[in-house]
DNA sequence: ACGCCGGCGTAC
DNA sequence: GACGTACGCCGGCGTA
């Protein structure tokens, strides 16, 4: 077995783990957050890397030999954080009831041991890894010395280096004493940068012999610097020098590493209350006896790929799946195009550990779908069933077994985590470290490499799987899951599949238009400046209207003057001339021009000429849903020249667009969920709500409602929904606090149940420490009882806002799953197109008008009983310009 | 050259 | 500090 030693620099450890892991406390009350992070590095270069010996460097308390050479030696370094400070004696406990060597040194800091024993020890062991973020400790990587980046998963080799800092490792000293390093405030030579620096060795090899023709230099820059700074080059070059010689005081063979978690260590992280990191000690413990019988010369992972690559393998796989309750299926396209893509491989897992990579030159899909996702007696788990989804829809495949996707499932049970399969591993305590995030095409990857990639994927996915099965059922969401979201994965790939057809002559038309005007403004917007002004540019539309122009400041930014619509607005109406509400009209046609009309063109597929969105479930976390490459969720419709892009979406030929929206939805969840009789009647009498609510607060009647007064009670209406302030009301209506205050008072005390329901929604979510939909989705808000009240604030926003917006998408997920299957039901040829939060978009075919129009009602409207009517608008038309 | 972030603006 | 949920464009800045 190939032997490998691991230096890890500990001080850069618990750095890095202290500010990227959050705030943590043990059940005592003390903070541990930068313990956690150092064990879970630990545990992973254990797991992951498998070193045979392992040393850990340490610094001291005190200063090295550095500071008596140089008083500015890391004088930029503060205190380490408050929080910080116990914890250095809490991890060199935890590296002692570990088992682990470590070696500190009064003189020297971690770096000179970690170069001591990188250079005395080489020659003894296969390979040295050097765990560090540390640029400087470049300078040993060797052919058998490497640097390890344990939070990038990168290793560091010679070439690697080459690569990264355009010098040699052993270039490295001469070009960091060239450059210098903030962190430790070594000053460098002044006026040579990078590149600079990586130029002059890359032609001259060493600093010295930069020296030497030093005379032939041409440039200021250089010349100065070689002239008045190589006293700091050397200088710098002293101090980062890495001394080799310390004396370690122990031997190689004392850090061979034999880790068994015992006892002692066991009731050490009860007392930190690190429970999930008991379980992923016996995990490793699992993993490190299951694979001591590692092949010569190789690193043992715990993990079995193997590869179909001839008949007799071919048709044991396909028993195996046949036989199997439960498969973990990783499946890998060739391309992203919706259309484009076929399938290259397929990982399969159906028992832990291990995965099956077939590549499907090797395969009948027939039989491979036969053995699978065409059975109803099995469940699937997987990463991405959509794709899956529209890949079938396309090759007339019917998906049967029961599908459990590993992304929607974790974003059910934890809507506001991350869920990309290594984090989600990560969280779940399902032990893989070795994924890493990028996301190759197998095609591009040789088939060992792909099939380790995939099958890592699918390990992952089956220990997801089960894990999340458990969970959905404690949680209580199975049935969300089950229901709602799992019921709309095919109802989305076949949207996404049909796509929408985008006329791109008019939109080349719309390009031109907007471009003339959009020219027309900035040459007279130009007029005004000495010097052209990119009016793309915040800071430079800042710097003029600021500066050039005297205009006065109304608001900053952090990074400086604020120039968005609002303030504009308050310049324009100084009438001071006419430069503001140019801006803004540039703003605005701008807008339009590179996000609509000149980037949806681009997007249409090649094969289809329509408009692919993809839709993600897993993103918006109140159970909404959300659209990108493009967003078809944000076209403009405000303005008239904005809305002039919905023009380009059109019909197929013989066929009508039908746009269904929910009229007032979120209200009517609101008069639902709070009984507000006021508010009930209202929307059972179908009156104009937002002129209702006017006329009850200002006490006339309703026909005497002014516009001025419905816009306002209009945006009360809308404001409570997210929690809004007085302050934020009287920003919206341009009026004074005190009045948006008073206005808000005398709102409920006539609306008085609506008070005591908001309020209810807050005391629920700081008691659960969720808010939920009336169905039942949840909202997990860890914040909601922070001490911080801008951070409690907010959550409380999210607690009153979150269960309103949540309900409206279940009840449009559960609107869409019944439409879709009262269309196959029927066999009709219509098509649900898109969704835009309260709306769906059909292509109906001329004939099917009458009867989609009674059967999108019918589903829209009666998709949940409410103690208030639903109620659904519809437009019909060519485009969608004209649905309204 | 590329990636990330802030500012801004679009939708519901 | 102050209005919830998203996505995407651009410029500017740093190399994460």
């Amino acid at each position: 077995m190939k032997t490998r030693l691991i230096i890890v620099d500990v001080s850069n450890f618990i750095f890095r783990a202290f500010f990227a892991v959050r705030p943590l406390t043990s059940p005592e009350g003390v903070p541990v957050n930068a313990v956690h992070g150092v064990l879970s590095m630990f545990l992973k270069i254990l797991s992951q890397y498998r070193p045979t010996h392992v040393l850990l460097a340490r610094d001291t308390s005190g200063g090295s030999f550095r500071n008596e050479m140089y008083d500015a030696y890391k004088a930029n370094r503060s205190e380490p954080p408050e929080d910080l400070v116990p914890q250095f004696d809490l991890i060199k406990r935890l590296i002692k009831e570990m088992g682990l060597k470590d070696v500190a040194d009064d003189k020297y800091e971690a770096d000179d041991i970690i170069g001591s024993a990188a250079v005395q020890w080489k020659d003894k062991v296969d390979e040295v890894l050097i765990a560090s973020g540390d640029k400087d400790l470049m300078q040993f990587v060797g052919d058998n010395v490497k640097m390890l980046d344990t939070m990038k998963d990168i290793i560091y080799g010679p070439d690697e280096v080459f690569t990264k800092m355009g010098v040699r490792p052993d270039q490295i000293v001469d070009y960091l004493s060239m450059v210098g390093d903030t962190s430790d405030n070594i000053p460098g030579m002044r006026g040579i940068g990078a590149k600079g620096a990586a130029k002059l060795l890359a032609e001259h090899d060493s600093l010295d012999k930069c020296i030497e023709v030093k005379d032939t230099f041409k440039g200021k820059k250089l010349t100065t610097a070689f002239s008045e700074h190589l006293d700091e080059g050397l200088l710098s070059r002293d101090l980062i020098k890495i001394v080799t010689d310390v004396d370690l005081r122990l031997s190689f063979e004392d850090t061979k590493t034999e880790f068994y978690p015992e006892e002692n260590l066991m009731s050490f992280l009860k007392e930190l209350g690190f429970n999930s990191m008991i379980k992923r000690m016996e995990d490793l413990k699992y993993q490190l006896a299951t694979t001591e019988n590692g092949e010569e010369g190789e690193i043992a992972s715990p993990f079995v790929h193997e590869i179909v690559d001839n008949d007799k393998k071919y048709e044991s796989l396909l028993k195996d799946l046949k036989k199997a309750k439960e498969i973990a299926i990783q499946t890998e396209y060739d391309s992203s195009d919706i259309y484009a893509r076929t399938l290259a491989g397929i990982s399969f897992t159906y028992e832990d550990m291990k995965s099956v990579y077939l590549p499907m030159d090797k395969a009948n899909f027939d039989e491979v779908f036969e053995a699978t996702w065409g059975r109803d007696d099995v469940t699937i788990f997987s990463e991405h069933s959509k794709v899956d989804h529209s890949y079938f829809f396309k090759i007339g495949k019917d998906f049967k077994a029961k599908n459990l996707d590993v992304v929607q499932a974790h974003y059910v049970a934890n809507p506001g985590g991350n869920h990309n399969i290594k984090s989600m591993a990560q969280s779940e305590n399902v032990m893989i470290t070795e994924l890493d995030k990028k996301n190759p095409f197998v095609t591009s990857l040789l088939i060992e490499d792909a099939s380790t990639y995939s099958g890592l994927r699918s390990i992952a996915s089956y220990r997801l799987g089960v894990g999340l099965l458990k969970e959905l059922k404690e949680k209580e969401l199975m049935e969300i899951y089950e229901d709602l979201d799992n019921k709309l994965i095919p109802i989305l790939a076949r949207m996404e599949f049909e796509g929408i057809h985008l006329n791109i002559e008019y939109m080349k038309e719309l390009e031109e238009d907007i471009q003339e005007k959009i020219d027309s403004i900035q040459s007279k917007v130009d007029s005004y400046s000495e010097k052209p002004v990119n009016l793309n540019s915040p800071k430079q539309v800042g710097e003029f209207l600021f500066t050039e122009l005297s205009f006065p400041v109304v608001k900053k930014t952090k990074t400086g003057f604020s120039t968005d619509s609002s303030v504009l607005e308050e310049l324009a109406s100084q009438n001071i001339n006419e430069v503001p509400e140019l801006i803004l009209k540039y703003r605005e046609l701008s807008k339009i021009l590179s996000t609509y009309v000149k980037a949806l063109p681009s997007l249409v597929n090649k094969e289809s000429k329509r408009i692919h969105t993809i839709f993600n479930q897993h993103v918006a976390q109140t159970g909404r849903l959300s659209s990108v490459n493009p967003n078809l969720q944000n076209i403009p419709i405000r303005s008239e020249t904005g809305r002039l892009v919905r023009k380009g979406f059109i019909a197929r030929p013989g066929n009508l667009l039908l746009a269904a929206d929910y009229s007032q939805v979120e209200l009517r969840i609101l008069a639902h969920c709070s009984e507000d009789p006021t508010m009930l009647e209202a929307f059972k009498n179908d009156r104009d709500i937002h002129a209702q609510t006017a006329a009850e607060i200002n006490g006339h009647a309703i026909s005497e409602v002014t516009s001025n007064e419905r816009s306002k009670a209009k945006a009360v209406n809308f404001g409570l929904m997210y929690g809004q302030s007085s302050f934020g009301l009287a920003a919206a209506l341009k009026i004074s606090r005190r009045d948006a205050k008073a206005y808000i008072e005398k709102y409920f005390e006539r609306f008085s149940k609506i008070k005591g329901f908001l309020d209810g929604l807050k005391q629920e979510a700081e008691e659960k420490g969720y808010s939920q939909t009336l169905y039942g989705r949840k909202r997990f808000l860890p914040d909601i009882n922070s001490q911080n009240r801008t951070i409690k604030a907010n959550a409380e926003r999210m607690a009153i806002n979150s269960p309103i917006q949540g309900t409206a998408a279940d009840i449009i997920k559960i609107a869409m799953i019944n439409i879709d299957s009262e269309i196959s039901k029927r066999g009709l040829k219509s098509k649900m197109l898109l969704q835009v939060h309260d709306e769906l978009i059909f292509e109906i075919p001329e004939n099917e008008l009458e009867e989609m129009k009674a059967l999108v009602r019918e589903n829209m409207e009666g998709a949940i009983e409410l103690k208030v009517p639903l109620k659904v608008d519809m437009g019909i038309g060519v485009n969608w310009y004209d649905l309204k």
